[in-house]
DNA sequence: CTGCATGCAAAAACTTTGCACCGCC
DNA sequence: GGCGGTGCAAAGTTTTTGCATGCAG
């Protein structure tokens, strides 16, 4: 078990607070309020080790840095093609896809990471993207 | 349309030819036995164009740099947990999860991403992972 | 006190880009 | 010949790490 720090502990916290799925910088930028002095690489080593703990989520989009995710609870994330937002969605019981890529092959089918894509409520109703895609702070 | 170039070519050949999904670092490597002097710039510029045109694939595993595909036709990925290696699936018609995530969800889903995780037949015959985890060369 | 966590900075890992030259059209 | 692609190298972006110091147990 790692040793109590107030830093990790602050982290937890913003992120169980947030629903927007922030990177390292988010994080790094609003916890300078609290701890002025706090160095990025530790909110580096403090998200991985949290994420090993099961305690967050990080999630890798494929464009741009790593996001993490507060909420632990199975659920599915959505992002938008439009404004780069990523949400996350109520839909549940996708586990019969393992089922399903597990015929045909001879290895064993654990589990799976699935992204939807598309656009978002905001997005959808605006019909053009807002100003700043892909930039979310 | 690109002008053509025999490097880009030889990345299309190369990329179709091999079913281990490499990474840039690897197309590079290979491709400096027909060519010396190609540069690994000149590699991800192709990589890059070659997935916006649609004729390979750009797979990011979220963990390591990222792999290319050069079977465009649609299917899934395995990643196995034990060495690291992505094998492709036979798998088809999930389509029908983007109505299920839809659901519930006042944006559009227009598609998906989805990796599959689990122990491929080596690793799973073997019980250990091989010597190298991740290391695909 | 002892050792793990931090802060700081350097470095690593991966990818993109500016520029002069080369080769396709 | 003109312009797009290449090679080379530098720089950009994101993440990791070495080391001295500080705080938790």
């Amino acid at each position: 078990m790692p040793k109590y720090s107030r830093q990790r502990e602050a982290i937890r916290e913003f992120l169980a607070a947030r629903y927007d799925h922030p990177t390292a910088e988010t994080v790094y930028r609003n916890l300078r309020e609290e701890f002025p002095n706090i160095s990025l690489g530790t909110v580096y080593r403090n998200l991985t080790l949290l994420t090993e703990l099961g305690e967050i989520r990080k999630l890798s989009t494929g464009a741009g840095p790593d996001r993490f995710d507060g909420n632990t609870s199975p659920h599915y994330h959505f992002i938008c093609n439009g404004c780069g937002c990523v949400l996350d969605l109520g839909v549940g019981g996708l586990d019969h896809i393992n089922i399903l890529a597990g015929q045909n092959f001879e290895g064993v089918v654990e589990g799976h990471l699935t992204y939807f894509y598309g656009k978002c409520p905001s997005c959808t109703k605006n019909k053009k993207p807002i100003d700043k895609p892909f930039s979310v702070v």
